[in-house]
DNA sequence: CAATTGGCATACGATGCGTATGTGAATAGG
DNA sequence: CCTATTCACATACGCATCGTATGCCAATTG
């Protein structure tokens, strides 16, 4: 029987993340007592330091998991839009639609920087820019993105656009009609990168 | 003599937002210990605590200078470009310069924002965006942006593709060369706000 | 079955925070 | 000119949280 071992020893892990999660991205990685949310667990702070070294560590963690999830979502919508494009847009919308979420908003926009400065520098947490920038290396090749731009800046750029965007229309009165108005002028930037003249030929 | 007992007090509230100022534009908000740097100012908590209440209102404080400082820079650049429209994209490349200098990431893009929240909401600390806002409404007025986009939304976009940038070309390891691309990038984002056919004739 | 690893808890010291209270100097009123 | 009061700021105390050092028990290994 070597299994309950192990399997003890990721449970641990998994309730260690999922409760700082919870933590995190409700009162704040700041305001969260390591004693108060491992309790929560059921565990310790000796569980914590064992596993993650410290409280940054597991915030590493969180933020890895949020990120997988992320990009697992955004590979998702694939192939359902008519042009490569669209697709591009599509993914771009989806990405504001998850960072609506305020645990997302919390974790990965403002703890998350705080706590691990810029999060281009994070290793395991870049599966969303890196996807975007796969896409728009492609559309570039096929001629469709202006030939200029180095796609994972763009994608980089885009992407803070699109937190502000998300930030934008989550702290609305009105968050639907907050949204149209936001994504109106989000797709307007994008139109930035296509080359003049038939964009929807491809 | 009605005026040393004010001068004072307006000094050492003084003293205190630039001892707190370079303790959170270096070692950051959450590792600056109040007693440490009301000591460096030739203080105590006490002081702070009187004058502004606790840590998060003294770092309100000091965004609020910071904001005021770039808002001048923002606005000296102006009336030296051409055209209106180059004039709003020199104030976008003023932004991302100043947004380069490593104490306004920490505080205005990352400490900032976990500490009192999306930055958007913050009360005195717009000034930058604002001006973007009136500009884009000008150039909307004059049929040189697209008529659809609200401005104070594409500037907040702007805002955040501003501030990626900076930190992309800041943390790069020629910064020189990245600072090219990264603005090339930029730029072509903001095309993308242009009516098709002669940006340039207003 | 004995030895050892290691997962996790407990205990301790240090640090930083918020509040309550103290003090001395500057101002205002008579 | 003298007294009373305000108020800017310091001091003192208790509390929460953190990191480390240590201990214990179960599970694996040979």
């Amino acid at each position: 029987m070597h299994r309950p071992r192990k399997e003890m020893i990721a449970e641990t892990r998994a309730k260690l993340i999922t409760a700082a999660r919870n933590a995190f991205g409700t009162i704040g990685y700041a305001e969260a007592s390591m004693d108060d949310f491992t309790a929560s667990a059921g565990l310790t702070r000796g569980a914590l330091y064992h596993h993650f070294g410290d409280k940054k560590g597991l915030l590493q963690a969180v933020i890895a998991e949020i990120d997988g999830e992320m990009a697992v979502r955004i590979n998702e919508i694939a192939s359902k839009a008519p042009t490569r494009w669209q697709h591009f847009v599509d993914e771009c919308t989806t990405y504001i639609e998850m960072a609506l979420e305020p645990e997302i908003q919390r974790i990965m926009f403002r703890d998350g920087p705080a706590v691990l400065g810029d999060p281009a520098q994070w290793p395991n947490a870049n599966a969303c820019v890196g996807s975007m920038t796969d896409h728009l290396t492609s559309l570039q090749q096929e001629g469709v993105v202006v030939p200029g731009v180095d796609p994972e800046t763009a994608a980089r750029l885009i992407n803070g656009a699109s937190s502000q965007a998300a930030q934008r229309i989550a702290n609305s009165n009105d968050p639907e009609a907050t949204s149209k108005t936001v994504v109106a002028a989000f797709k307007q930037l994008l139109e930035g990168l296509l080359k003049k003249q038939g964009p929807q030929s491809v």
